[in-house]
Formats: C-alpha cells, structure tokens, sequence
RNA sequence: GGCCCUAUCGUCUAAUGGUUAGGACGCCGGCUUCUCAAGCCGUUAAUCCGGGUUCGACUCCCGGUAGGGUCACCA
C-alpha cells in the first residue's frame, strides 16, 4: 500500500448541547483535533442533541465560540456542511431508524414491552440484592412488533468475554456482565448515544475515535453492536480522566469546572490554553524539558503513544505561568493592542495615546500573568499616575529617618540632574546612570524614594527612572516641584 | 456490590530491565534592590504495599491496597 491511497485519518469531536464546555471536553476536542491536523486528515463536528430534556438554549453556539476561540477549526459541521450533512443528530433521524429497522428484522433488535416503572422496580431488585442491574435476564420471549412507540433494545447474542485493543491502554477486555441489550431507539423516536455515535462515525468515515475513559465500560456493547451491524469499527484512542483540583473527583460541571470562555474573559491567551491542555495526559517525552510550545510545535511532536494512562490534576497555578510565558513571547504589536482592549475597558485610559502605552507597555509585561491581572491593576489605580498627578501626602514623601529639609534637597539637586539630561538620552537605562552615582553617595533611599513617590504617589510602583523617562522631562520636574512645594 | 481502568516528588511528568530516579509548576531560601514586580541562583521533595522472575525491577508477572469509571428511554 503506497502512502497515498492509504485511508485518510478522520477524527471527530461529539458534544451535546447541554451548556458549556469545560477543560474536560476541549482536552478531547484538541486531542482529535492535533491528530487530525498533524496526519493531514479531517476533523468533524458532530452535535449529539439526541436528548432533548438536557439540551440548553444556545449550547451550540457556545461551543462552536469555544472551539474557534482555541482556534480548533473542523473541516465539517454543523454551521459549515459537508458530505456527510446533517451534522445535527436531530436531523439524521431517519438514517438512525434505517439501521435500527435493519437490526429488528435481522431479529438482532426487539420492542421493548415493559414500561418504565417496571424497568425501575427489575432495577431496584437488583440493587437490594447487591448485584448489578441487567436487562437480559429481564429479556422477553416474545416481543412485540417495533412499531416506534416503545424503546428498541438491542439482542445481544454472543454473551461472552469481550476483547480489544485501545491506541492508548493496549488490549483490554471485559467479562460478559458488561454486555446488555441496551436500548438503541427511545420511546420518543431519538436514538442513544449508543447507537447515535456508531452509525454516525461508521457513516461519516470516522477512524480514530478520541474519548475519556468512562466509555471503557460500555465499549463491550459498542463492539457488539458494530459486529451486528457488520461494519468495521474505528481506532479506540482513550484518554485519561482530568481530575478536580483536589484530585478526588472527575473534573465536572457539577464540581465546578469553568466554562473554558471564562478563561478567556480572564485574560488568558488561547495558545496558552492550547499549550496548557495539550500537556494534560501527553507530553513529548523522553530529551524534551521544554514545557512552552506554539500550536505548530505540538502538532509536529504529537504521537498517540505519548498520550498518558493515568489520571491527572487539573494544576492552575502551572496554566497561569504557562499563560506568562506565552504572554511573554507575543510579538510586541499583539501585546500593546491586548492592552489597549483592556485600557479603552477604563474611562480614564480611553484617550492614553500610543506612545505612553508602548512606554508602559513593557512595565505591565512583567507585572501581569493574565490580562484580567490588568484589569485588576487599573481597577486598584496602580496606573492611574501615568494619567493624573497623584495626590501627595507630606510625610510620606519623606523616606524613613530622612527629614524635610534634606529630602528638599535631594529632591531639588533631582531636578538639576534630570534637567541636564539631553532629550535624545531620556530613556531609563540613562536617567538612571545620571541619578545613579549621585543618590548612592547622599544614600538611595533617601534620595530615591522621594523622587519616585513624587512622581507616583505611591508606596509600590515601578523604579523611579522608569517612571521619570515614561512621564518625561516636563511633567516629572513638574511633579517633583510639587512635592518640594508641601514639604 | 459486579465489571473495568489507573498508580513516580504537594502537582504535571521523564527514564531500550542497568541513571547519584531527570525536568517543570508551586513552596522555601539566597542574589539584586528606594518600594512593588520581574530576573537569576539554590534547597526541599517521589517510584503505593507485599511477593515473584532476573546478575540487576520505577519498568515484567501475581496478590493486596488506594483512587477513578461504569452498571440510564444521559452522553
């Protein structure tokens, strides 16, 4: 078999509208999707609405937000069609009940005759007698014909011990307590999510199916089903369980998992999230002790085997640092217009020209993990003298065993110095090498906490060189004046 | 309870059966320093337990233990 008439890889993603997403189903999406991407093969969107009580208003388009704000983009879906249209489950009924009518007249299917509180009561047996729950032993003789108005269960008719091999955890197996004849149609007309995913994967071409764990269970019945049908099955890829961050529970919305757009309103950059995610449960493994990669990186290094076993915790602290670094390599133009979003957020920063944000763009850089951390700084009028003269407080400009009088001083042989400094050398590294000299022989602190808190009226800012050469020349001797004028 | 999966520093993890068990985050400490940050350097810290196979086991096998999943007309 040459390269090129080798089966195109062709991974999917396959939520359900049932409100937002979380750190758990992107993880799986950005697996399928590296996979996809780095094979040169297809990543489809599926929605799975097949129940309609769980379904929440506008899941899709949150989802469909999400996925593009981490820039995981699919070659089919449901907004942009494809061969294999509808992408919606609720509109692919009739292709369900094809397979399904299939299945009953092979006899391989059967009407399900008990009502719900029968099933409830077989299942309440079961518990009080401590064993687990199956329908099989419930199986009627003779059932009615499907006519649609009750569930279609699938006939399981090899009860045996079932095996199989996963890209991940290798050959698994299961005994037979783990098939059931579980149903295929519902009483309402919607396939399960049983049934729904193998008939849509198998049609739409699906190679390499990416999900959590919590399907090994149910794998058993999967396979059964697929021999039934006859069709070939994909590639099982299983990933391993993102925990809670107290490593007890699965990560759920129940437990509070964030929406993954709130990271985004906090400021995070979504290759940093990218980068983040895709550390969860893989990593390039043995030479690499890089932990910051670009999406084209990871691409490039990605390999199933990599892809871990265990369980891991969802760490926030490593996503914050992870996030200062890719902030820290953004081109200078993408940072400078990141703040500007945020400034034009404050009324008072609305008009802050382009000059004084690239002046102050590099003093955020190293005070910020997340953009949310500058909206926090503005929030608390940690910028606000770069805008307004600060108020200052007499005995505050004072440094500790300092007094009035030499702090007049110092702060007037201050403006003699910055006076003398030429336009075209007033940067910070310069300032400071004029100020320098002069303020560790009179003592740094006592000359150079006047000078900064004039400029800043506060008690934490950044180096007052910094502050002189963003200010400039003008408004900092102005500023310096003032403080000498209330000593 | 049945079935299934998993197990290396606090956390994320590396290690063809042979390493002083490596790296990263965090913590702690130091350097720098007028303050706050940032930066740099360093310390602490792990193979779940018990057997076996082997000259040699984090690695392979068995048994425990612990955690997780599943046993829906949910996905």
């Amino acid at each position: 078999m040459t390269k090129e008439n080798q089966k195109q890889i062709v991974t999917r993603f396959a939520p359900s509208p049932t409100g937002f997403m979380h750190i758990g189903g992107v993880r799986t999406a950005l697996f399928a999707w590296i996979f996809a991407r780095k094979n040169n093969g297809k990543f489809i969107l599926r929605i799975e609405d097949t129940d309609k009580e769980r379904e929440v208003p506008g899941s899709i388009e949150h989802i469909i937000e999400s996925l593009n704000w981490l820039g995981l983009n699919w070659d089919e879906g449901p907004n942009i069609g494809g061969p294999k249209a509808p992408y919606i489950q609720s509109e692919r009924l009739e292709i369900y009940k094809k397979y399904a009518q299939t299945l009953a007249d092979k006899g391989l299917a059967y009407a399900d005759p008990y009502s719900k509180e029968e099933i409830q009561a077989f299942r309440e047996t079961a518990e009080k007698e401590k064993r687990p729950f199956s329908y099989r032993e419930h199986r009627p003789e003779n059932p009615p014909v499907w006519d649609g108005s009750t569930p279609l269960r699938f006939k399981i008719t090899n009860v045996e011990k079932t095996k199989w091999h996963d890209l991940v955890r290798g050959d698994l197996e299961a005994g037979p307590e783990a098939l059931d004849d579980f149903i295929l149609i519902k009483s309402d007309g919607y396939p399960t999510y049983n049934f729904a995913h193998i008939i849509d994967d198998f049609e739409m071409g699906v190679t390499h199916i990416f999900r959590a764990d919590e399907f090994i269970s149910s794998t058993p019945n999967f396979i059964a089903l697929y021999n039934a049908l006859e069709i070939t099955r994909p590639e099982f890829v299983t990933l391993p369980p993102i925990m809670g961050p107290d490593g007890k529970k699965k990560l759920s919305k129940r437990d509070g998992a964030k929406d993954i757009l709130e990271y985004r309103n906090e400021g995070y950059l979504p290759d940093a999230i990218f980068n983040f995610l895709a550390f969860i449960g893989w990593n390039p493994g043995a030479g690499d002790d890089r932990e910051i990669f670009s999406r084209k990186e990871i691409i490039e290094l990605f390999k199933i085997e990599k892809i871990q076993t265990g369980g891991a915790n969802l760490n926030e602290e490593k996503l914050l640092w992870v996030n200062k670094e890719h902030i820290k390599r953004m081109p200078q133009n993408d940072f400078i217009s990141s703040v500007r979003k945020i400034l034009n957020e404050f009324p008072i920063f609305a008009n802050a020209d382009e000059l004084l944000l690239k002046k102050i763009s590099p003093l955020i850089l190293e005070r910020i993990e997340t953009f949310g951390d500058l909206r926090k700084m503005i929030s608390n009028g940690e910028l606000d003298y770069f805008i307004n003269k600060p108020v200052l407080i007499k005995e505050k400009i004072i440094w500790k065993d300092s007094d009035a009088q030499k702090t007049k001083e110092y702060l007037e042989d201050a403006i003699k110095i910055i006076e003398s400094i030429s336009d075209s050398n007033f940067d910070a590294e310069n300032i400071k090498e004029y100020i320098w000299d002069y303020a560790t022989e009179k003592g740094r602190g006592v000359v150079l906490w006047p000078i900064r808190y004039s400029l800043s009226g506060k008690d934490k800012s950044p180096d007052p060189f910094s502050l002189i050469s963003i200010l400039g020349k003008k408004e900092s001797i102005a500023r310096i004046k003032e403080a000498i004028s209330i000593l």
